[in-house]
RNA sequence: CGGGGUGUAGCUCAGCCAGGUAGAGCGCCAGCUUUGGGAGCUGGAUGCCGGAGGUUCGAAUCCUCUCGCCCCGACCA
C-alpha cells in the first residue's frame, strides 16, 4: 500500500478529547475517529489491528474446539421476559420499538438468543458438549463512556457459550477456553493473568477475568510474581485433560482489588501491586438460563436434564487500545508482530529521486509478492516528518532507503521496539523481512 | 445517575469579565528554496462563534432554554 493513496488522517497535536495514551494515540494514527459518545469509525489503520486480533481469537477458539457462528444485533424482548432479564438489565439495554410497536432490543450480550438456538435444535446427550461462539458487535448504553474504545458503548466482543450434559463435562468446556485464552493473549504479545472472579449465584471456582498490566489500567490488581513468567502451553491437546493447566495457574494467587484479601500468604517480595485492563471473561453459570427457558436433553435413562452452560467473552475492539496501553513510548505506538496493520513501513528518503525510486518499488514489490504487508511512503514529505509518522503508526520494521546509503549500497533495517537499527544491502534486508522469524 | 467543565477554522486554542467589521499557531492550496528526525520564505482559501429564543442601534461576548462532548465519582467486555 503505498502512503501517498491510503486513508490516514494523521494528527499532529493531542485531541483534546483524549486523556489516556492509547485513546490519544488511536486518535493520533489515524486508526479512529470518533462518532457519538462511545461510538466509533474504524479506518484503515485501525481496522486493520482490529481484523488481526479478530483473526487470533478466531484460530485460538477454532482450535479448542468452538465453533463459529453468527447471531442477531437485533433482538426480540420476548426472550428476555422468558430469562427474566427483561427487566433486570436496566438502562443499558438499549430498547427499540419496531414498527408493528413490538419491543426489540440491540443486544448487549447473546445469553438468551444463544439459549434458543440451542433449544430448538439439540436435543440429545448425544449432541454434547457443544461450545458456539461468535464475533460480534454489541451496545450497552453506558452512563459514562470513556477511554476510547476501552470502555465504549457499541464494542466488538468475541462472545462463546458451553453446554453440557453435567458439571464435570462443563469443567471440561471452561478449562478449554480457559486454556485458549492463555494462548490467545501471548498471541497478541500480551501477559495476561487470570484471576478469581465474583461467580455469581452457581459456578462455584468457574469464574476467571483475564486481566493484563498497564499502568492506566482501570482496576488495581495483585498477584504472584511467578505468574508474570509462566510459559504458556504450547500445542495443546484440547481432547485431553487440560485440568492441570489450569491448576497450575489459578494456585497462585492472583486477584483484583475487589477479590484482594489481607491473608493472601504471598511473601512480600513476591507480590506484585499494579493497574490491570480486563480484556477477557470466563464462567459458569449452570442452569440460569436453561432452566428457566427450557434448554434441555434427553438423558440416556428415559426423561430430560437441563444443560450446564457457561459464557465466554474477549473484548476484541478493547484489546485494540489494551495492547497500545502495554505497548508504546513517547513517539508512538509500538505494535506487536502478529497484530500489526502493516508489517514495515518502507521510507523514501527522497521521492522522486531516480534511484531511491526505483529501489523502493522493487523492495515494494517483491515483500508484496513475498505476502509481507508493506506501507511505503512515497510521499514527497521530509525525512524527519516521514520518520515521525513511521514511529507513531508503530509499524515493527521500518526500512529506510535514501539516496546516501544507496551510494554506499546499503539500506537501513529499524525496528520499532527497540530502535536497533541495521544497515544492510536491499537483499538481505529483503529477507530478514520476509524470514518467518522476523515476525508476520 | 450525582458533581465539575467545555463548545470559536481540519487540529490545539486566544477573544467573552468590560457588547462595536472574527484571530493565532499547526494543518490545507500555489510558488520558490530546502531534503537523514515533525523545514524556510511569499501568497492564498477556510468559520451560520453548537442550536433556538430574548435584551440592545449593534451579540462570539449579556440573559433564558436546549443539544453535544469531556473529566471526577458510583457501574461494566
Amino acid at each position: 500500500m503505498r502512503l501517498s493513496r491510503f486513508f490516514l488522517p494523521l494528527l499532529k497535536e493531542n485531541p483534546a478529547d483524549a486523556e489516556i495514551v492509547s485513546h490519544r494515540l488511536m486518535l493520533r494514527a489515524g486508526m479512529i475517529r470518533q462518532h457519538a459518545s462511545g461510538i466509533y469509525n474504524w479506518l484503515p489503520l485501525g481496522y486493520r489491528v482490529l481484523r488481526r486480533i479478530e483473526q487470533i481469537v478466531r484460530e485460538e477458539q477454532d482450535a479448542a474446539g468452538a465453533q463459529e457462528i453468527l447471531m442477531p444485533t437485533i433482538q426480540s424482548a420476548e426472550l428476555w421476559r422468558e430469562s427474566g432479564r427483561y427487566e433486570d438489565y436496566g438502562k443499558e439495554m438499549l430498547r427499540i420499538k419496531d414498527r408493528h410497536d413490538r419491543d426489540m432490543l440491540y443486544g448487549p450480550t447473546h445469553e438468551e438468543v444463544v439459549t434458543d438456538v440451542f433449544r430448538k435444535n439439540i436435543h440429545s446427550y448425544r449432541d454434547l458438549p457443544k461450545i458456539l461462539y461468535q464475533i460480534h458487535w454489541k451496545f450497552r448504553d453506558e452512563v459514562r463512556p470513556r477511554f476510547g474504545v476501552m470502555r465504549g458503548r457499541e464494542f466488538l466482543m468475541k462472545d462463546a457459550y458451553s453446554f453440557d450434559l453435567d458439571m464435570e463435562a462443563a469443567r471440561r468446556s471452561y478449562n478449554r477456553m480457559f486454556v485458549a485464552y492463555l494462548r490467545t493473549f501471548r498471541r497478541m504479545g500480551l501477559t495476561a493473568i487470570p484471576m478469581a472472579a465474583d461467580s455469581g449465584p452457581i459456578g462455584g471456582d468457574m469464574s476467571h477475568e483475564f486481566i493484563i498490566l498497564a499502568d492506566t489500567g482501570e482496576s488495581a490488581v495483585f498477584c504472584h510474581k511467578a505468574l508474570l513468567e509462566k510459559p504458556t502451553p504450547e500445542s495443546v491437546n484440547y481432547e485431553g485433560d487440560l485440568q492441570p493447566v489450569v491448576d497450575e495457574w489459578t494456585s497462585l494467587y492472583a486477584a483484583t482489588d475487589e477479590k484482594h484479601t489481607e491473608n493472601h500468604g504471598v511473601a512480600p517480595e513476591d507480590l506484585i501491586s499494579a493497574r490491570g485492563i480486563e480484556v477477557g471473561h470466563i464462567f459458569n453459570f449452570g442452569l440460569k438460563y436453561s432452566r428457566p427457558m427450557d434448554a434441555v436433553v434427553q438423558t440416556v435413562s428415559d426423561g430430560t436434564i437441563p444443560v450446564q452452560m457457561g459464557s465466554y467473552g474477549i473484548g476484541v475492539s478493547r484489546l485494540v487500545g489494551a495492547i497500545i496501553e502495554a505497548s508504546h513510548d513517547d513517539a508512538g505506538i509500538i505494535w506487536p508482530d502478529s497484530v500489526a496493520p502493516f508489517h514495515v513501513g518502507l521510507i523514501n528518503l527522497k521521492a522522486g529521486d531516480v534511484e531511491t525510486d526505483r529501489v523502493c518499488a522493487e523492495i515494494d514489490a517483491r515483500l508484496s509478492a513475498a505476502g509481507v504487508d508493506v506501507l511505503y511512503d512515497d510521499t514527497q514529505e521530509r525525512p524527519g516528518a516521514k520518520f515521525a509518522t513511521m514511529d507513531l503508526i508503530g509499524l515493527p520494521w521500518q526500512l529506510i532507503v535514501g539516496p546516501r546509503g544507496l551510494e554506499k549500497g546499503v539500506v537501513e533495517l529499524k525496528r520499532r521496539a527497540t530502535g536497533e537499527r541495521y544497515e544492510v544491502s536491499m537483499e538481505t534486508a529483503i529477507d530478514r523481512l520476509i524470514a518467518p522469524s522476523s515476525g508476520s
